[in-house]
RNA sequence: GGUCCGGUAGUUCAGUUGGUUAGAAUGCCUGCCUGUCACGCAGGAGGUCGCGAGUUCGAGUCUCGUCCGGACCGCCA
């Protein structure tokens, strides 16, 4: 060992002992006779002293020339500080260094190693080896860490076997686009890359498995977000012989048992809220439920009042900003300009100030009195000094507008508490979901998603009032994760498909292997798969999956590190048989 | 596929109506300093204003194109 002892553990019972430390330097204090060097490792840092009349003279013109960043190896005996630092837990010491080793020097690094460095997001990512020496990247890493240790003691002691699936697996039309991955065996066939083990992990139930998950990597091509990676890693999970409230039970303990081991917080039981119901109250089928601001409908209160706008609307729909009636002109401008924003794209809102005289003040004043105004306003249960924020038009485009004003809303008054914790269940989803662009419909969760029992009927005759037997979970606004139980008889499976549009020939050679596996006695099974990477930022309060990811990809998905993707040599592309229609026009 | 924001010193940013030699902080280098811990003090170096066209007597500043980054919409069964 290069080391007796790491930068974090030395303390006063230490004095008079001789330590070896290694690590990097942070800083360096040069006061002229005295020279300090804080050296940091992954487990803390400790002070260095180099003092004239007590350290060799050339061993204390080394320690002046000593850069950040410099690996170093020192010796010497641990001292009781003349000053001490009650910042840090090793401020009560520090090292007479008598011997300095520089075991590697560095360059000047191009940003800061320091908790609020000064890098930006670009920079960090190009020297993500110098950004994870960085506490807060290095504690976020350490926290996935535990969650993954704690999600595998709570699934271990419920009995489940942790299997790897596949990463090479076969390309499915549905849902996402693949990654694909040519194969020079099989030339001109490619395999995917999974966009979540699905088909394997229901296998693993016909197999007899009974209760399986995995801490595995998916692949998607889409477009990234804040919260979304091309490669992210789920914890997916499958049961037998279960039932919806099973499956609920089991994950919703996971999730609790994770609060609990590491945040140290009791959760209460979950929300149950049906899709439809959250569409009504919040707009969106993953509300943040750490505050109420609910929806309330205005229609038959405004209705035939003159007021073209709301006489022409499917849905007039408002929320109610407590405290707001206080708003100045500018303030109310700057909601309108935010819901005309193109991403959201409402053409206008019409605000309602219940002023703390009981009077109240609108901009549809000229189409509604006092009294019209106070029947809505008792629709919200108002207060004086409450202001009311209304959006109508189509019903469902109003719904997702007024969503978006009311997370507006909660975020300027504060109530998106990072400290809150508000989880739900979101059940009873619709199984399809019309398709304006394909004019078919599209599994709202997957094909593989059972129908309620009693709506089964309606599926060649009304196929958009079904609804699944699937769930998903909502944390402090975020879908955390989500399931379903599953279908496991081959008639209803190859039927699902027809009314995806399948023909029987296509769902043959795409799900045809687990079409037979339900021929072999496949049982009722069930499941849910999480987010791991979100799940983590949940659990930390942040926004950004990316300091969860040891190395994560930019906005474009690309690595700048390694500078991927990148061009393949012509030699490979020939072995591969692929030509490039680029090539071809050279 | 689309919308918005940004790109100026190693880094983070400022830069007015288009007008002299493009600034600040921090980092870096040199010197001084024996209790610092974001040490302090004095001095110094450091710029293809992302790139390319255009408008203009004159462009960091205006226009167009392009590249890069970020946030979002579409997309994400």
């Amino acid at each position: 060992m290069l080391r007796t002892h790491t930068c974090g553990e030395l303390r006063k019972e230490h004095i008079g002992k001789t330590a070896t430390l290694c690590g990097w330097v942070q800083r360096q204090r040069d006061k002229g006779g005295v020279v300090w060097i804080d050296l940091r490792d992954r487990y803390g840092v400790t002070q260095l002293i180099f003092e004239e009349g007590l350290t060799d003279p050339l061993l204390l013109e080394q320690a002046k020339s000593t850069g950040r960043e410099f690996v170093v190896q020192a010796t010497g005996e641990v001292v009781e500080r003349y000053a001490k630092n009650d910042k840090m837990v090793t401020g009560d010491i520090e090292i007479r260094v008598s011997v300095l080793a520089f075991l590697n020097p560095s360059r000047t690094p191009p940003f800061t190693i320091e908790d609020e460095t000064d890098g930006g997001e670009d920079l960090r990512m190009k020297y993500r080896y110098l950004d994870i020496r960085r506490t807060p990247v290095r504690e976020k890493l350490k926290l996935r860490h535990l969650m993954m240790q704690k999600v595998r003691t709570y699934l271990n002691a419920e009995q489940f076997v942790e299997v790897e699936t596949p990463c090479l697996i076969k390309s499915t039309p549905e849902g996402a686009r693949d990654f694909v991955v040519p194969s020079r065996m099989n030339e001109s066939e490619f395999y995917a890359l999974p966009q979540s083990p699905q088909t394997f992990k229901q296998l693993l139930m016909v197999a007899g498995m009974d209760r399986y998950f995995q801490i595995v990597k998916c692949f998607r091509d889409e477009d990234l977000r804040a919260d979304r990676q091309p490669e992210f890693t789920q914890i997916d999970c499958e049961m037998s012989f279960v039932e919806q409230e099973d499956v609920l039970e089991m994950f919703e303990g996971m999730i609790k048992f994770l609060y609990k081991e590491i945040k140290g917080i009791e959760l209460d039981d979950f929300k149950r809220i049906s899709y439809d119901e959250s569409m009504a109250k919040y707009g969106s089928d993953k509300p943040d439920l750490r505050f109420k601001m609910e929806f309330k409908e205005l229609h038959e209160l405004t209705y035939g009042k003159g007021f073209v706008v709301f006489d022409n609307a499917e849905l007039v729909v408002g929320i109610n900003a407590e405290g707001c009636a206080k708003y100045t002109r500018k303030q109310l401008d700057a909601l309108t300009d935010f819901v005309k924003k193109p991403q959201i794209g409402a053409k206008g809102l019409v605000y309602v100030k219940y002023h703390e005289d009981g009077t109240f003040k609108s901009s549809v004043d000229k189409f509604f009195d006092q009294e019209a105004l106070k029947t809505w306003a008792d629709k919200f249960d108002a207060k004086p000094g409450d202001l009311l924020l209304i959006l109508a038009g189509e019903k469902d485009a109003t719904r997702k507008q007024l969503n978006e004003l009311r997370l507006e809303m909660g975020e300027r008054l504060g109530l998106r508490d990072k400290e809150k914790v508000a989880a739900a269940w979101i059940l009873d989803f619709p199984l399809l979901e019309w398709n304006e662009e394909t004019l078919r419909f599209h599994a709202m969760h997957h094909p593989f998603t059972s129908p309620k029992p009693e709506d089964v009927h309606k599926l060649a005759t009304e196929p958009g009032a079904v609804r699944a037997n699937a769930y998903d979970m909502v944390i402090n606004g975020v879908e955390a994760g989500g399931g379903s139980i599953r279908i496991h008889d081959r008639t209803l499976q190859a039927k699902m498909l027809e009314v995806l549009g399948f023909s029987k020939e296509e769902a043959e050679e795409q799900f045809g292997f687990l079409m037979g596996a339900f021929e072999y006695g496949a049982p009722p099974h069930g499941g849910i798969a999480y987010g791991f990477d979100r799940l983590c930022a949940i659990i930390a309060g942040e926004q950004s999956i990316r300091d969860f990811i040891a190395f994560p990809k930019n906005n474009s998905g690309r690595d700048v590190m390694i500078d991927s993707p990148s061009s393949i040599a012509r030699e490979q592309l020939d072995e591969l048989g692929i030509q490039l229609v680029k090539m071809m026009k050279e």
